[in-house]
RNA sequence: CGGGGCGUAGCGCAGCCUGGCUAGCGCACCUGCCUUGGGCGCAGGGGGUCGGAGGUUCAAAUCCUCUCGCCCCGACCA
């Protein structure tokens, strides 16, 4: 080695690395994270959705995958690599091929072959199991990777909180049956709940909508952030957590309203707004009718007048469907869709629980009038389901409790995938019995960028970043304040020396700058304690230890500096 | 994919509507001096295909057409 002071030096020293902070956000960052990211020099956009990540942001994320690789390790997982280039046919087998559209990435190989760019690896997963696993006795198989995925997403956005290329833990288990893949399922959930706390995180565990991944039962973990893309439902009192995507509620109830069964005349009132104006009367004792198409049938579809109605609970129970257009209305329904009630139609009818009971307003059928004291079951019948989407103001489905909405970065995710991926590769072993049994699946999901941004999210004020000490790309950053000082200069040259002897990761800044840019940057970049070596304590043989959090100084003495800072590293969150 | 916005120096912006001198400002950068506890001061300096192509015009950053890119809202999101 040439020069290896100077080699191993490097990576901790200000002057050397880069870390191009800014004073100003570019203009085209809107979220927190995505601002600071850049302001501190995490990393730099290279195209819509794809960024570098410069060595902060690279050490932050070796940090997190570290805690996955532990954490994952403690569960029994084996790391594997598996390939990002695909071919085809795999995915064909599955249908996935088919089934995922634009949001695949896929090209040819020189002999013209359909190839694609992973997504995820249930089928490579799968795949390789089919070859490798032939026992009971080889089950269960825990393997994971932290592999690059790429998905053409519709609208890359936020930052690293939405690109078309990122890296991911994903990790799959492989079972004998349903309940060895609950006990995989739980070990992950664990293992994701140590490695959401150990990254510092505030996180939900919710249940959430399986997807197209085809299985029954899944779970997403959520880090609370007004950036969050996901809404979450929230019950304080019994625990009820899910994604809105799933989730259900149950509407207050409206008082009950006199009335006898009575044509309105409501000249030009269509909307649910206008009619309920006109008549004085309010939102939930309205009946919205809205016409839908399914397989080439009209559905009628009834929600409260103040509900939205959830097209996915709906397309659950009728299959795709769309809805129908104002000249459909009109021919199938023989009215303008501003009039349309639930009475006397011989369509297939569902409704939202919600109006089960009371009296309602709703369409006349009849152009210009609405109708008063509609009851269910007596002036309409229909099939009663859960169709409308839950919102601020309802109460918990399982205990009626008043329920809370949180906007969430989903950071990780877990799925029971069942046999459907190693059904259709023939992923199957030998019983005891001795006869073929396919393999149950789970996979695991959980994405390292999308932990550092939720991580900044939650923790950060005006001046910058503020890292859970587990992320955080060094321990301690030394400030001397004036470089050119010998005297500041030898006490930095020691205490730097010193930590790094106790495997403290240290950041000096060594440039030649003024006090208040160093401060500035300390503060933008976001280590957790700063140690600031400034004529104000030297003189005394002084030092400053200062969290980032709290701006908290410390004065301590330089001969017992190393020693009061390891263990304000181990004090520091 | 629908709607909106924006591309002028590394970053943030002005200029464009109403065409006209050498395209400007702040920060950053380089040199020198000065300064050293919160983005310091003074002096000097470098850096631009005005996103790209075509058109109109005596003349285009500015007007017109096409195109590319990026951001935001929505749809979408294993």
């Amino acid at each position: 080695m040439l020069c290896p002071y100077f080699m191993e030096d490097a990576f901790m020293r200000f002057s050397k690395m880069l870390i191009p902070t800014m004073r100003e956000s570019p203009s085209d960052a809107e979220t927190v994270s995505h601002k600071l990211m850049m302001r501190a020099g995490y990393v730099r956009q290279f195209a819509a959705g794809l960024y570098v990540f410069l060595p902060l942001g690279w050490h932050v994320l070796n940090k997190i995958n570290k805690i996955l690789e532990e954490e994952m390790n403690s569960i029994g997982a084996q790391e594997i690599s598996m390939p990002i280039l695909h071919p085809a046919d795999i995915w064909q087998k599955t249908g996935r091929w088919h089934e995922i559209k634009e949001e695949m990435f896929r090209l040819k190989d020189r002999t013209e072959r359909d190839m694609c760019l992973g997504m995820t690896h249930e089928e490579v997963i799968a795949w390789l199991a089919s070859k490798e696993i032939r026992s009971y006795r080889d089950l269960p198989q825990i393997w994971y990777q932290i592999q690059t995925k790429l998905r053409d997403e519709a609208r890359p956005k936020s930052g690293v909180l939405r690109t078309r290329e990122f890296t991911m833990k994903d990790s799959y288990s492989l079972d004998a049956d349903e309940e060895a893949l609950d006990k995989s399922y739980k070990l992950h959930a664990d293992a994701y709940h140590r490695i959401l706390r150990r990254c510092g995180l505030k996180f939900y565990q919710v249940m959430s909508d399986p997807g197209m991944m085809g299985g029954a039962t899944a779970h997403e973990f959520m880090a609370p952030s007004p950036a969050g893309e996901d809404r979450i439902e929230l019950c304080d009192e019994c625990g009820y957590t899910a994604n809105v995507e799933i989730a259900s509620s149950v509407s207050p109830p409206t008082k009950e309203i006199e009335g006898e069964y009575e044509e309105v005349y409501t000249p030009g009132k269509k909307t649910i707004k206008e009619v309920s104006d006109f008549l004085n009367a309010e939102l939930p004792h309205f009946i919205k009718s809205l016409l839908f198409i399914a397989n080439e049938e009209p559905v009628l579809v009834l929600i409260r007048g103040d509900q939205r109605l959830h097209e996915k609970k709906l397309e659950k129970i009728i299959g795709l469907c769309r809805a129908a257009s104002e000249e459909e209305v009109l021919s199938i329904l023989g009215v303008e869709a501003g009039f349309i009630g639930p009475m006397k139609h011989r369509l297939r009818i569902l409704s939202d629980n919600s109006l089960a009971h009371g009296t309602y307003i709703a369409g006349a059928n009849r152009v210009d009038y609405h109708i008063k004291g509609i009851r269910p079951d007596i002036h309409f019948k229909a099939e009663w389901h859960d169709l409308h989407t839950v919102k601020e103001g309802d109460t918990c489905p399982e205990c009626n409790s008043l329920i809370k909405i949180e906007k969430v970065i989903e950071v990780g995710n877990i799925f029971k995938l069942g046999t459907k991926y190693s059904v259709l590769l023939n992923a199957v072993f030998l019983d005891k019995s001795g006869s073929e049994r396919p393999i149950v699946m789970g996979s695991y999901g959980i994405g390292p960028a999308r932990i550092a941004a939720a991580a900044i999210e939650q923790n950060h004020d005006k001046d910058g970043i503020i890292w859970p000490k587990s992320i955080a790309p060094f321990d301690v950053e030394i400030i001397p304040l004036n470089v050119n000082d010998t005297a500041t200069m030898e006490v930095a040259e020691l205490l730097y020396r010193g930590l790094k002897d106790n495997n403290i990761g240290v950041l000096m800044d060594d440039r030649d700058e003024r006090p208040g840019v160093k401060f500035k940057d300390a503060d933008l970049i976001g280590i957790p304690l700063h140690i600031i070596l400034g004529t104000h304590a030297l003189k005394d043989d002084q030092i400053e230890i200062k969290k980032r959090r709290t701006k908290e100084i410390k004065k301590v003495p330089i001969k017992y500096a190393i020693k009061e800072i390891i263990s304000a590293v181990y004090e520091t969150e």
